[in-house]
DNA sequence: GGAAGTGATAAAAACGTTACGCAAAATATG
DNA sequence: CATATTTTGCGTAACGTTTTTATCACTTCC
């Protein structure tokens, strides 16, 4: 049932009787066999159809041709990104992905890595559960040689290459801009402090306050322990901004689940954006300036990310000697203003 | 480098000082093996966490345990929540899946294939692309023992299980609430004819219209020969709509990506929805609520479809006396009203 | 008490490759 | 012309399984 043209080696070794050695070694191109034999072997294989059996062939080479991603869940813009980024790499390369999906569970995360490995993947790409803060269970196969590739949501603790969108940055530039629109009150809606997308965007966003020379105030930021996965994780972190005495007059926001939810809120609350409250936060829906009102947005290269993400990871895969220089990339993110942080209007605040 | 536990059964053998067949045998729990022998081998086996080696097990009894998957892109709230469904289940079941995207290019949507059937999967889910009007290329496959399964967007001329959303019912209702709310010129802009959900999803707007006394006219129906894909396809489309005589006032279209742009569009015109034009579309978005105005959808359970497609090629695949009688499942959909599509106020026409 | 049966294990073949080590033929060398 | 060298091809083992067939030591039976 396996292959449906279902040709083998043998098959044209006898069909041209040769012996499988060198029929193998005619398909190789090997100088070891003169260029009459290559020439009807290679013929023959073609008119046939011949195609060497990838599984034969992972078996004698003790590689499988096929590497896992971790994800938090497939269903969510920035991710299928990423994906495509990766499968468009990965397939011209001779890879098939395995994708997997921790739906912000550590438990589920270290039982889809176990699954990889037992499905012999080349290496695995991965972007950390919100719950994973202890990664041992990842430590110890990349001690032991698996090939590892950290993307957005990284560990220090591991060694390898990795490829952020520039977090720090967005983060700074998407506070400054609400800054510079007339806000003084930034609240900051958060993703779980386990993973370093959350501290690397709250630096950013701390940095940006520092900077206009305001006070941070840890009461303006609320995690999500599992980036909004949950729609009340939102809900608390709103109601308690909204609760407070100096209630903010803008709301930043990570990840899109996040950013969408809480715009999703505040319109159900029938609170006006951005009179009452601005809105900006990282997302990479298409439909921003479809939304009411069109929503300002910190977008991240997903598809660029994915890219370099599969490069490094083959480059390692494929390399002779073991690595020992890692390379932590950071891509660009681009702000995008709409008129969910448009400026402040001269009102009695 | 392979599998990093990496024992294998021979392992086990030597070490008890047994043979490879008796592990083996052992480990299947054969008759053949005495119990006392069974026990020493499985618990050297949890003992040292002996895990089979899938591809050469693949190898041996010719099947990979993997399925593929065809979708037009990834990137879409409808694709990915299907993906999501197959996984679940696929997982479950010990096979992966290989997903690979046609872009809604006939040409890509056949390399892909054949690299699938060269991968050696043990069967394919595939939704055909908008560009494909033959399906040969499935037909031979198919025909050689290649179990499939078609989900979405289906052909006639293969006979084998399939899964639909129920379109024409989805778009019977969508566009009866329509004409129920008052509209009476419904335009329709749709995806590529070549595809069954094009056909079936235009018979229930035609059937709605004929029910109501409507005339359907071929003039307010407009296709977009990739989807949507292409953002001038669309903008051709309402350009067209808008040029009329008689200027609809709704549009009922199919397809996420044509739903959304088709939303962006009016925006960027300004025309005043649902007032000057209402909007209802087949969408799986979860940002309708937070659009502007709030998005009347049509909601196909992604989720469902791909649960039941991928239990469909499981049950080809391990049958064990090939399958004659098929079934295609049309799942129902869900109709959500918004205000895009809110009755017609009172107003000179 | 030898044939036949039974239970437990071992050996060998196979899946489709690749690769190492040889052997035979062709060619070069002195 | 004998010997070395290269070219070209073959046989076989190996990857880690499963499966078919063989082996061996006991029983059991008439």
């Amino acid at each position: 049932m396996m292959n449906f043209e279902a040709i083998t080696i043998k098959d044209i070794a006898t069909a041209l009787s040769l012996s499988v050695s060198t029929v193998s070694k005619a398909l190789s191109d090997s100088h070891e066999i003169s260029e009459k034999t290559k020439k009807i072997v290679t013929e023959y294989a073609e008119k046939h159809n011949y195609r060497p059996n990838p599984i034969a062939k992972s078996l004698k080479q003790g590689n499988s041709k096929s590497i896992g991603i971790v994800v938090s869940t497939i269903d969510n813009q920035f991710f299928s990104q990423v994906i495509n980024g990766i499968e468009s790499v990965a397939y011209s390369k001779g890879y098939n992905v395995i994708i997997t999906q921790t739906h912000e569970s550590f438990e589920l995360e270290a039982l889809n890595i176990k699954h990889l490995t037992y499905r012999s993947v080349d290496g695995i790409l991965i972007s950390l559960s919100t719950e994973t803060s202890d990664v041992e269970h990842l430590k110890s196969l990349h001690k032991k040689g698996l090939p590892i590739v950290f993307f957005d949501r990284i560990t220090d603790e591991i060694d390898t290459h990795k490829v952020i969108a520039d977090n720090f940055n967005g983060a700074f530039e998407g506070t400054q801009h609400l800054l510079n629109s007339g806000y003084k009150r930034i609240a900051h809606i958060t993703s779980s402090p386990n993973i370093s997308i959350t501290r690397e965007r709250l630096n950013g966003y701390a940095k940006a306050l520092e900077q206009a020379g305001i006070e941070f105030n840890e009461d303006y930021v609320k995690y999500c322990m599992h980036g909004g996965r949950d729609i009340d994780e939102v809900k608390n972190a709103m109601n308690d901004l909204l609760a407070m005495d100096k209630r903010p007059d803008a709301i930043f926001t990570t990840s899109d689940r996040i950013t969408t939810t809480t715009l999703l809120l505040l319109q159900k609350m029938k609170i006006r954006i951005p009179d009452e409250m601005a809105l900006l936060g990282f997302s990479n829906t298409q439909l921003a300036d479809a939304l009411n009102p069109p929503l300002s947005t910190i977008y991240q290269p997903g598809f660029e990310i994915g890219k370099n993400a599969i490069e490094m990871l083959i480059s390692i895969i494929e390399s002779k000697n073991p690595i020992t220089e890692f390379e932590t990339r950071a891509l660009p993110t681009q702000l995008f203003i709409r008129d969910s942080s448009s400026p402040v209007k001269k009102r009695s605040s």
